[in-house]
Order: structure tokens, then sequence, then C-alpha cells
DNA sequence: ATTACATTTCGTCATATAACGAAATGGATC
DNA sequence: GATCCATTTCGTTATATGACGAAATGTAAT
């Protein structure tokens, strides 16, 4: 019961959904997320976190990044089922389809190092 | 959006899950519900207009009663889905069955009458 | 029309949730 | 092993939600 209304729980926030949709196109680390939902980091992660342990979603490493993604859809057939419908509902939705764009445009490595704007040249000659 | 996100929080509430399925086993009246719910009227009746307005179920009136009866399925196949997922989610939970032992037992004609226990033989003899 | 009673609405309180910024944590790279 | 930087946790605030009792509403039967 705890577990069933904890998936629930977890696809009644809209911006939790919003990324589970932009999850549906690719994968992403928390800046990308947080740069397209305009949200603190803090905020964001700890949605990612609900979603988590909803079992909607699995971070992965990757470099210095962690990388979230839509659960495995082997690993649990009624959640597989919960997201195809909640993909269905979605699908026209206005901002589910701008949030997908800006996801094709997003770029981790312009936006995740906004002290040191990516120079290669200068960055080789500074003290 | 808003739609979709009003059905997910209609079940994420162990009280409003309760009553679905409930409901599954028959139609209930607001003091049968509260009568196994134990809350309050007001509680009971807010838990229902939550779920009618994601239209989940629906009313008739039946003399003086108001019946709550799952939505149709033939209106909705989304929410039928839906349900149909929540009930195979929840098919041995115990507090569900506990649930359904008393939607068999309930009596609204005992309930929802405790000023005047129904006694039909005294009933003719009174003034 | 009045009464009786189930149901709904209203006002309030306690708890839960979402959001933020700042400080803490923890890997990956140097 | 020190540094960098993404990520998480902490403490706070504002809003949302769940619950109650009392008062209002509305329908069915008298």
């Amino acid at each position: 019961m705890r577990n069933t209304i904890n998936v629930y729980k977890a696809l009644s926030d809209t911006n939790r959904v919003r990324i589970l949709m932009m999850l549906k196109n690719k994968p992403l680390c928390v800046c990308e997320i947080v740069d397209i939902l305009e949200l603190a980091n803090s905020t964001v992660s700890k949605h990612l976190s609900i979603l988590r342990n909803a079992n909607l979603i699995m971070d992965e490493k990757d470099g210095r990044w962690v990388n979230y993604r839509i659960a495995n859809v082997n690993e649990s057939e009624d959640i597989s089922m919960v997201l195809a419908h909640l993909a269905e509902q979605l699908q026209n939705d206005p901002l589910i389809e701008a949030d997908s764009k800006r996801v094709g445009a997003v770029d981790r490595f312009v936006i995740c190092a906004p002290s040191d704007p990516v120079d290669e040249g200068a960055a080789n000659g500074m003290a």
C-alpha cells in the first residue's frame, strides 16, 4: 500500500512529471535539469530523490556527473505501464513539448561550468 | 497536465484509495463509508469530492441517500486502466481486504438512523 | 409547508510538502 | 592527497493538504 501510494505521490507534482518526461528524451544530470526547470539545485535534487524512491528513475555515475534516467522497463512492469500512461496523457502538452526542445539543446559542458567559461586556449595560459 | 496530475493527487492518499477499493465491491452512501473508515462525515465528503473531480467516481441519488460508485468504465479508458492497475497492486493488501469484508456486512438502515434503531414491530405500534 | 435526516460547506488547526540559500558531502581529476 | 565542482543535506519559510466540529443546505416523507 505504502509503495503504491508513494508512486502516485511522486507523480502528483508538476515539476516531477516534467522531469520524468524530460528523461524520456535522454538521460540528464542534475545541473541540466536545474537549467531547464529553473529551480534551485537543492529543490531538483529532492524531486529526484522522491522519484528514485518511487523506483521511477535510476542514477548512474558518469565521470564527475550523475546521470539520471527512466527506470529500467524490465525491472518493474507496473512502473513502465504507469510511465506509458503518463506519456500518453501528456503527449501534446505545451510545457512538456517546450521542455523536450530544451532537452535537445542542453549542453552540460556549458551549463555546469559557470565560473570558468570553457575557453581552452585561455585556460592553459592562466597562472 | 492539470487534469492528469489531479488524478494522481486523488490517488495519493490512503483513505481515498480505500474508498475506491471499497466502491469496487458495491456502491456506497457517505454514511456507510464514514462507518467503515471511522472518519468524520465532512472529511469523507471532501475525499469524495476530490475523487469525483478526478472523474474516478460518480454519485447517484437514491431516495434520501447519495450513492457513490466507481466511474463508468465506458466513459474514460485511462481511468479504468488506472483503477485496474491500482486493484492489481493492492489485491492482497490486508487493510483493503478488511475493508472489503466490512463493505459486505454494512447496512445503511442500521448505520444511518441511530436515533431510532429499526424495530419494525414497535415502529407500527408507536403513537 | 414542515420535519427529519443525510450530505455539504465553513472556519480552524495540525501536519506535510515545495521552495530557497548556505553549508556539508563526496567523487573524479590533477 | 588536494582541489574542483556537482550533488546532497540542513534549516527556514510559505503554501497545500487532511482532519474535525458546527452550522448550512437540500431532499424525501409526513
